[in-house]
DNA sequence: CGTTTGACTTAGACAATGTCCATTGTAGGA
DNA sequence: TCCTACAATGGACATTGTCTAAGTCAAACG
């Protein structure tokens, strides 16, 4: 679990208690926290930490490319610290549950030349929605 | 292109200085605007009317099913009055231009029961990202 | 046409999320 | 241990969106 910090560390990145703290709070599958989220359970950890270390913080392990941004809903950003495997999401519309998927098949390559209108495209994000077990039982 | 307006007319909606303004200002293809930027041209037709006007007609225009939401970025929600073929979008990285387009594949059935976790999927949503032609060429 | 009525609009306060900056603190090297 | 550049802090500020009370108007009715 020390992966993360061992490979920050390597990067000369200054370690912190702060940093620390926030980099423990992202661990883990299936993870998708806001940044307040992300806030408050630092603070129970590290009770003086700030708001705006977290999302100083969180904004450089995005600029790292050790944790992924994810918009799913048009509330807050939320941090994904699964980086290192490709992945899509697949959102509850009612609870907002989220859940790492790996859909077979390669988006990319079903857009056509005529539909790219001149872009150099290098990336695709694809969200499916729907309703998780408990939202749908109900 | 009074499309529209006829069919929200025939709807029942109350036809007013306001939402005519609105809905003319949501009109064409590739046309992806923040709510903000709704008001500002609404602003250029109809000089008094208000910020609460514009987000109460483009959340009920999406009630109604006539525009879309959209949230390529991180920033504010946009509206996408091309409601009616289905379609994904191409944004540019750089300067966050938008286009509509139409992938061939169904990436539903790239999505096998072992990764849906018990989900109900009904939607997918699908943004493609990468450079314009014009911020390629910079 | 004029009245009436309930839906629509307005302005501004408020809320949620995120950014910026000047000041203070500290990790890690010499 | 001491220095110094880098990090953390807190609070002001910005952006986007929501809510409410009071005024206004579209359209149905006579």
């Amino acid at each position: 679990m020390s992966d993360l910090l061992e490979r920050l560390r390597g990067r000369g990145w200054r370690m912190t208690a702060q940093r620390r703290v926030v980099a423990e709070v992202l661990n883990g599958e299936h993870v998708h926290l806001t940044a307040d989220e992300v806030h408050a359970r630092a603070v129970a950890k590290l009770p003086e930490i700030s708001r705006a270390t977290v999302y100083n913080t969180l904004g450089e392990l995005v600029s790292l490319g050790e944790v992924l941004e994810v918009t799913t809903d048009k509330r807050a950003k939320r941090y994904d610290p699964n980086a290192h495997r490709p992945h899509h999401h697949l959102v509850c519309a009612r609870c907002g549950a989220i859940r790492d998927v790996h859909p077979t098949g390669n988006p990319l390559a079903d857009l056509p030349d005529t539909e790219r209108f001149g872009f150099t495209v290098s990336d695709v994000e694809v969200t499916y929605r729907g309703l998780c077990p408990n939202c749908a039982g109900a």
